[in-house]
DNA sequence: TGTACATCAGTGAACGCGCGTTCACTGATGTAC
DNA sequence: TGTACATCAGTGAACGCGCGTTCACTGATGTAC
């Protein structure tokens, strides 16, 4: 072979990654094959090489994404006192820096209106993901039955994708900014979420070095 | 001329019309200017009488479908007792219904994401109208400053938007009802919303024989 | 009232262009002997 | 150790195809005289 052993794999890995920011900043429609591997330092013949379509690449770089998004949280929550986790990923993740990065942000925002509309097997692959991404959510909800975090899992992440979905498309101004804090005050000043002593205290945006918004 | 007075403003009109009930179907790069065209009963080559481009119609489509979901919610609330007002909307909202039929719903959850990312003049226009959407959403909700109402407009229609984009999302399933039931609860069954003596008496989804859904 | 002409919404062929996909080829390395 | 061959990730030209847009044309009606 050409290459040592593993370098088809890391090639691949590259794609997925470079892919997965480009889709999520351009939709899943919106950038082509040829740019794709481009982006990922190759030309557009190879690509059959490593995926049977244009589609089946979408789903790897949508779960992709999904998959760091969710790992992310989980190691951020471990971090953390239980009873501040689910203020803390709520915290980090309503923030302009997390709104106007949306190819390093979360999936979710970016891209689920469009995979609602592609194939069946496009539609599995996300839900499978949003399932996982759900129940992360709901572990970090203590002092609730299994079924109630769920709900709140699904009723808050909600409002965080609606959230930032209208505050991207708000225009960037006053009411991207007003929604964004709609939806953290809804989530973060409400009395079952954050201490009745401390209602307050929500935890501040702190990392004001990122440059990229790690959803 | 060849046809009445009216002719070429009504067939504007039904262009835009059916345009808007397709984007919303497939989204806005879903449906090229062929189909839609032969959607309102004429073939392509006429459609440059009618709209400077394929953009400037997308625009229009979508202004109209926002209108009319904003337009329809008033004239509900009108009908309702000023406490229940918000309720109702949001009842009519969450529905199976709205989810399984997205070319008559909102076009928030449709085409929001998308239109974050097309040129400016698309997006001042969808955020006019988001404005406009916000306000209505705001006028319903009594006892509160205009500030608050406006608020609490601002997160709801965000839980709102992303429960229908993730009850989409999820598959068709079990997962895509326990989503909306979610997002329903958390916005319906909540002491600030609902009278605290009739907490669970949520406004049934009643309307059974429609089978469009008026959003 | 009748006739010639102007108007213009709508038609359908044609235009570039970009896209996803295919394919013959390349050339550096692994392997067989 | 040296040599001939096989492998296969990656290249770049080419393919159909569908799209947004343009354009010469049509033909029913309004209007001028």
């Amino acid at each position: 072979m050409r290459y040592s052993k593993e370098h088809k794999s890391e090639t691949h890995a590259r794609i997925v990654k470079k892919a997965s920011v480009k889709l999520r900043e351009r939709g899943a429609h919106g950038i082509g094959v040829a740019d794709l591997m481009k982006d990922a330092g190759l030309t557009h013949g190879g690509f059959y090489a490593h995926f049977a379509s244009r589609e089946a690449l979408v789903i790897e770089a949508f779960a992709y994404a999904m998959d760091r998004s969710t790992a992310r949280w989980r190691k951020k929550a471990e971090e953390i006192p239980l009873d501040q986790r689910f203020a803390a990923i709520v915290d980090a993740y309503l923030t302009p820096l997390h709104r106007d990065d949306p190819g390093n942000g979360c999936a979710v925002p970016a891209l689920a209106a469009e995979i609602a509309r592609e194939g069946v097997k496009t539609r599995r692959a996300f839900s499978a993901k949003l399932e996982q991404m759900i129940d992360m959510m709901a572990e970090q909800i203590p002092g609730r039955s299994r079924k109630a975090a769920r709900e709140q899992a699904m009723a808050s992440l909600a409002t965080m994708v609606g959230t930032m979905i209208l505050s991207r498309a708000g225009g960037g101004g006053e009411l991207s900014d007003d929604i964004l804090a709609a939806g953290r005050s809804a989530l973060l000043d409400r009395q079952p979420l954050a201490k009745p002593t401390a209602k307050k205290r929500a935890p501040k945006t702190t990392k004001t070095t990122a440059s990229r918004a790690p959803n």
